[in-house]
DNA sequence: GGTTTACAAATGTCCGGACATCCGTACAAT
DNA sequence: ATTGTACGGATGTCCGGACATTTGTAAACC
């Protein structure tokens, strides 16, 4: 007996449209958008997105309440109308619809492919300030990912990441000179950050990172914190040093439209 | 003759709704919300916005067009509606609508009431790579002024700005040690930047930032840069040095709503 | 074969109406 | 004075229908 057949029938939800309920207090149209949400992730709609009238059919409210309910998940990035072309589910819609935070939060995170990544540490401790940190006991088991990030065959970053043992320990035996913690995390453990806080500021630049980096003498370093959640849950805590000569946040203002550059390597 | 009766009646636009035009290709509600966002600029609706019922009656459109113009304008941060109480327009809506990008982009600046800031320097003079980045000659005459920001009696950051002169002239018989440069450009040049951009890294500490500063041996310091503009020409550069062991930018990023605290003070 | 034309499908726009829900106020009752 | 009730007015929700505009495709044509 597989997992999914171990689910009662009245629990299973499956792809099809779950009707909205009406007795409810909750709007139509915010029952509809939840449920199409909920259909994508599931990875219903693999055959091309349905069109209004058809949603129409599917949900049983006018055509008016279901292009309520997909304004929301246009705005959320989720969703695109074309007209004359019909409704299509956005790429990579799950970074796109967290905004500029996201890529602000996954700063430094090591992905693409001219940027090398080397592992020094990958293993087991415990650490007392740091499982504060997570919410765990002093004495929980942690995993360490400690790596250096290269640009152009320099030695630019230094990230020591945390996370705890019974949720990450897939890790131990995972291959990070190609792709980002962020993805194994994904797709080893089952878990997705969906929430974060991240602290920058400057530091005097501690001996062995400035062993560890090469530095010369007088330059001076970015740190960055960060907690990362999944469902509420701690899940990483991570310390991050950067060369603040080779590295800069960005942030553009305008009416209209504004965007945060994070550390993208400076131009010299 | 005042200014306003030199304007020929039919330039004259006013405070009353302007009619859509029903031939042109631009739908209805994006003319209605447009002519709603200039009367809200021309300071009409002084008396109360007017219901969605009477807006109908001016515009003579259906209430359904006038619900899409509003939600434009609510989504910009202009107008807020609550049911039963009717739509307002939001205070300070300038600022608002720029969202969380714009306080970043004041990072530093001094306003409140606890922050003394000390004007070390404000008259003109020449610099040609300043120049170079307000897109001015190189001999134009700069006004400069350099400010130390103080929180509770200790240095803690140090601005330099130059401007135009003939944009800030006015300047030089300002007093900064209460208000911001922001609010002195605009009550007294009648320029309000609405465009920037800012990029912050970490940087060794010059000597003169230390002394000013009365820096100890191992403090780091961010700097940032900022150029301002208004109507998409410059009208500031400046250089910002902040200790980075009592300031931080934070990020915070959840499902939903994010954040990002520029330069809180450290807590320690 | 290549081009043009015609048509169906999809979203965008717009109208009219109806009821629900919430707010503030006025008024009556206790 | 306080509480309860009733009412008008405002936005929120929801329905049905209609036409406009764009797109892709298929048929018809040369």
């Amino acid at each position: 007996m597989t997992p999914a057949a171990a689910i009662s029938p009245n629990r299973r939800i499956g792809i099809g449209p779950v009707l909205p309920d009406r007795t409810s207090p909750v709007p139509l149209w915010a029952q509809v958008s939840a449920d199409i949400r909920r259909r994508v992730a599931d990875g219903a709609f693999g055959e091309g997105f349905p069109g209004e009238i058809a949603l129409t059919e599917q949900y049983d409210v006018s055509r008016h309440t279901i292009r309520e309910a997909l304004r929301v998940l246009r705005d959320e990035g989720l969703l695109r109308s074309e007209r004359g072309r019909g409704t299509t589910i956005e790429q990579n819609s799950y970074s796109q619809n967290l905004g500029t935070l996201y890529s602000l939060f996954r700063t430094i995170e090591d992905q693409g492919v001219t940027q090398r990544s080397e592992v020094r540490r990958l293993n087991t401790t415990t650490n007392a300030s740091v499982a504060a940190n997570l919410q765990l006991a002093a004495n929980d088991e942690l995993v360490v990912l400690e790596r250096i990030r290269f640009a152009n065959d320099e030695p630019l970053a230094v990230h020591t990441a945390w996370l705890p043992k019974d949720v990450a320990a897939p890790l131990l035996k995972a291959d990070f000179t190609t792709g980002g913690l962020y993805d194994a995390l994904a797709s080893m453990c089952g878990v997705r950050p969906d929430a974060g806080h991240e602290r920058v500021t400057a530091q005097a630049t501690p001996a062995h990172v400035s062993e560890i980096l090469a530095l010369p003498g007088d330059v001076a370093l970015l740190y960055i914190e960060r907690t990362a959640y999944a469902n509420d849950v701690p899940v990483e805590w991570r310390e991050t040093y950067i060369r603040g000569d080779r590295f800069s946040f960005e942030a553009e203002w305008r009416p209209g439209a504004s965007s945060i550059t994070p550390m993208t390597e400076t131009k010299h």
